[in-house]
DNA sequence: AATTCTTTGCGTAATATATACGCTAAGTGA
DNA sequence: TCACTTAGCGTATATATTACGCAAAGAATT
């Protein structure tokens, strides 16, 4: 029925775990360049072995079906590790896919069955977003089979998963507005600026340097440090760094009505 | 192994339609009452038979495995109509358990397989919040193996129902400061004051009423109508309405940074 | 009919937060 | 030394938030 050519999922079954058939993860992976946002996609070339020899090459989400014995969060870094080469990549959950029509394209199942060896008809898929620095020191270097895809080559994707990358581009962006997401994003320490841009480039806004510096300097989880800038063509910046503690214990207040 | 004695979860399955076995939904739905919160519990009753034939009776959140053929919120829907006979609760998923130990209590296990005919592995759950008000027209009047039970007494059920109903009555009180949730509790015209003792009540707060009128005011999915109270002990209050367009339109602003 | 009671609903003043934008300071590189 | 760029402070204005005083409107009581 089909023959697949490196398909990387083959690769990851080992023996003695048994993969459940109705359960998947999917992770949807932001990668924040200068002035773009990128998403980690996986290559999935195959050939259809019945009728006319089909062959297809395309790119999809990273994605498994969950181990029986494994938890979600573990899927999760399972598949970036196994599909992408990617570990410790912080992901969280933020969507549940259940649609009856989620697998519809003929293609996608016979792929889906191929390379789980299991005859498939109904996954919900946990759906998690992450998001990296590719600027940093962390080069982030992926398999040769995954690629840093810009969002605009994300809009006709197998599976629902085009879909999946806009809610997740919602999801990140909330995040970033009210929690700690922005931080994995920069290094230890950081400047104001940098912060900014981060954020202008992931909310996609444009915000005043002024009085975002005002707004941070009263947000006590922001530490400012000793050290500055070394070595840039204009006034050195201060560096701040994020105080996971303070972070927290601010969490806990909400504003009710 | 087992006998239920009026196992609800018996009772619901169908000729034809296939369970399964990995996939459940668990509904925590609170009922507002004029001064406390109650949430719904369904009885679990049933012996033991091997060994000294152990009766067990308790309450536990409804909930049941998922069909295959059918979507998660319907597989809510039905939970709530055949455990409770509640229907057209609105309910929402706010989180999903995964954990390997959720079944971890003997009893828990042998009650689950007795009712679904199944052999357990694993099962992952996707929870759902609703709020309805029980002082309202509509009585909500629900069937006996079922009853409106306080926060208080939710302390020890079985599987990590105690979690879940913890989590759930989080995500209510954000709901409420952010969404639309407030609008389900009230009558279609309602006073500023039953929105302000609603508010107080779930989320646990006092607040001022000049300001909370004001704050309201200028809030443009709350319309005032000409209509006001008639036969109250006190000058009669306005009433008001919401206005489901505009508050669709006013839901995608967003305040970043 | 006058009085009392309760809740509505407007107003005001003090304080805090947000936004727009001017201007100096501090480095590197020419 | 000068030009250039970004950092970082200040100020003025508008908008929100909070605390609280008080009159108005109906029903119930006297």
């Amino acid at each position: 029925m089909i023959r697949s050519e490196k398909g990387p999922i083959n690769d990851m079954i080992q023996v003695s775990r048994e993969l459940n058939p109705n359960i998947s993860v999917d992770c949807v992976v932001f990668g924040l360049r200068r002035n773009s946002l990128k998403v980690i996609l996986v290559e999935r070339s195959f050939e259809v072995l019945d009728g006319e020899g089909e062959k297809v090459s395309d790119y999809k989400l990273p994605g498994s079906l969950v181990y029986n014995d494994e938890l979600l969060d573990q899927a999760a870094q399972r598949v970036m590790r196994e599909l992408t080469g990617l570990v410790n990549i912080r992901l969280e959950r933020y969507d549940i896919l259940d649609s009856l029509e989620r697998v519809h394209k003929h293609l996608d199942k016979i792929w889906l069955e191929s390379t789980s060896g299991l005859e498939i008809n109904r996954v919900v898929s946990v759906a998690f977003f992450g998001l990296v620095n590719l600027e940093s020191d962390n080069k982030y270097v992926i398999d040769k089979s995954a690629r840093w895809m810009d969002l605009e080559e994300t809009k006709h994707l197998p599976f629902d998963h085009s879909e999946i990358i806009q809610r997740a581009l919602l999801a990140v962006q909330e995040s970033i507005r009210t929690g700690d997401l922005i931080f994995r994003v920069l290094p230890e320490k950081f400047t104001i600026a940098q912060l900014q841009r981060a954020a202008e480039v992931i909310c996609g806004v444009k915000l005043d340097s002024r009085n975002f510096r005002k707004k941070l300097k009263k947000i006590n989880f922001i530490l400012p440090l000793e050290e500055k800038q070394i070595k840039v063509a204009h006034k050195p910046a201060r560096l701040f760094g994020f105080d996971q503690k303070k972070y927290m214990e601010s969490k806990r207040k909400k504003n009710l009505f």
